[in-house]
RNA sequence: UCCCGGGUAGCUCAGCUGGUAGAGCAGGUGGCUGUUAACCACCUUGUCGGGGGUUCGAGUCCCUCCCCGGGAGCCA
């Protein structure tokens, strides 16, 4: 039962002359007089097989005829080159077995342009389309890049846990992970949820970031990096927002902040590069109905070292701008949206790192500068704003106990990561890179949504 | 969560200042053709997002709720 090709491989290597069998799902169908053309499609790539049908079939009147849009087939037969105009070659059928119908009348896939709101309400039909079958490959050879990228680099992957105990990560709302009877919760004396008598015997949470627990890893194996799904409760309705989605977070020990933007650097263009070799046939779909100016634009990024600015340079940058900002600038205010889309896309025109944030607006991990600022990095992108953002850690003990108190935060909680800083503790810095913020920037599709194939989102959460 | 804009046939959408619903595509039938988003003819399809109200009469006006999109905030 797996003795098919892959439609991409025999487009590869056109075996012509050669009897070939494939299976996959017909796109569409076209009839001559005589003869059927079927289009099919088995995922391998985004180009179809033209197969041709003719009469001489055992089953032609009983099945061929009935083929329709949707429905799986193997097909066996000779692959010869194509007579007619669209096509190299196809695959003139000696045999065709239907494995699945899709009866035309109630299957939703159409041959016609569909909108990405309608395909998202059919999220297991989806894949199915040209567009989010390539976005599927390109997202798989982009993960398999990531790994490739740090593993080259000396990395170690860490799986860092999703079921998380540290209180306040600090990086947003959190999903609370219980196994409480949630219509008859155990109380404590003061009436509160008591979560002693929980699975964990305290309060547990999905994780919003691996980077803490990465810390850990790197202070013991050097450069270490995370890759795995993340989820924030917050109620974010954008198209760039997921209650779920996937980070990659790299942590190296003996690194500082120019170290680790070079790092980030380094990553988002080897992986552009990656994602232009290698997925070519997608990306130039992308190309011709998403965005025309796409592949240029991902040459672009390769071809320029990113813009590198200090916080206090930005808001001077904007301060000079000469427009009305909605939001005024002024030293201390964190940057808006439509401030970062100024300097990215009429200033810079290409990917900015902006440095050295307020000490005031970022959290207590992020190593002190000076009275003012903290080593933070925020990497923008042009038309998707922030890529990724990190930040040199705090290393001193004392100086990490002081920004604990400055933000709120608890050191009961955070014993084992202030123990961290009082046995061997090291310079070290790290980034969280969010991967479907790559994949839109990659493919050019303007909603996050459909760049992972199941999107999490406030309201929202099919199959 | 806030501010805009939307929810009309299976899909994409039109429907002016209230008068009782339409097009293209899809689907069905027939024809034509080594076809290419095939083509030609004919046919079918609607709780006009839910609820309430104003009116002789509401897809159209008002209130409310739900959902979606864009922008904002939060961030990756």
């Amino acid at each position: 039962m797996n003795s098919h090709q892959r439609i991409a491989d025999l487009l590869k290597t056109l075996p012509i002359g050669r009897t070939v069998e494939v299976k996959g799902w017909v796109k569409t169908r076209r009839d001559a007089k005589d003869l059927s053309f079927l289009e099919i499609n088995d995922g391998s790539c985004l180009a179809n097989l033209q197969v041709l049908a003719s009469p001489g079939l055992a089953n032609f009147a009983t099945d061929v005829k009935k083929i329709t849009t949707g429905c799986s087939l193997r097909v066996k037969g000779e692959l010869a080159r194509s007579p007619a105009k669209g096509q190299e070659v196809e695959l003139q059928a000696r045999e065709i077995e239907v494995y699945g119908w899709a009866p035309a009348e109630s299957y939703p896939l159409q041959k016609k342009h569909h909108s990405f709101e309608f395909l998202r309400s059919i999220a297991h039909l989806r894949p199915r389309t040209n567009s989010l079958g390539s976005v599927a490959r390109i997202r798989s050879a982009l993960s398999f890049a990531v790994h490739r990228f740090f593993q080259e680099q000396g990395f170690y992957y860490v799986h860092t846990p999703i079921i998380t105990t540290s209180d306040c990560e600090g990086a947003g709302e959190m999903f609370t992970v219980t196994a409480l009877d949630l219509d008859n919760p155990p109380r404590t004396a003061t009436g509160r949820v008591d979560f002693a008598k929980d699975f964990f015997g305290r309060p547990a949470s999905l994780t919003v970031s691996g980077q803490l627990e990465a810390e850990v890893y790197a202070l013991a194996l050097g450069r270490v990096y995370t890759f795995g799904p993340t989820f924030r409760a917050e109620n974010s309705n954008t198209s760039r927002h997921l209650a779920e989605f996937w980070m990659i977070e790299p942590e190296m020990a003996f690194c500082d902040l120019q170290g680790d933007i070079d790092v980030a650097e380094a990553l988002l263009k080897y992986l552009i590069a990656y994602a232009l070799e290698h997925c070519q046939e997608d990306i130039e779909l992308f190309n011709r109905f998403i965005d025309k100016e796409l592949i240029a634009k991902l040459s672009g990024v390769l071809e320029q070292e990113f813009a590198r600015i200090s916080y206090t340079e930005a808001v001077e940058r904007l301060q000079r701008a000469g427009r009305a900002f909605e939001f005024p600038v002024s030293w201390g205010i964190d940057l808006q949206s439509e401030h970062e889309r100024y300097l990215t896309e009429e200033i810079f025109k290409r990917p900015l790192v902006v440095t050295d944030y307020p000490r005031a607006i970022k959290p207590f991990y992020m190593r002190v500068n000076d009275e003012k600022t903290v080593a933070a990095m925020d990497i923008l992108f042009p038309g998707l704003g922030e890529m990724v953002g990190g930040s040199q850690r705090e290393e001193r003990y004392d100086m990490l106990l002081t920004r604990m108190t400055e933000t709120g935060v608890n050191p009961d909680d955070y014993q084992w990561y202030l123990d961290l800083r009082r046995f061997g503790t090291a310079p070290h810095a790290g980034f969280g890179l969010g991967f479907e913020r790559l994949i839109q920037f990659v493919t050019g599709m303007a909603n996050i949504r459909e760049v992972i194939p199941f999107p999490r989102t406030p309201g929202a959460a099919a199959l």
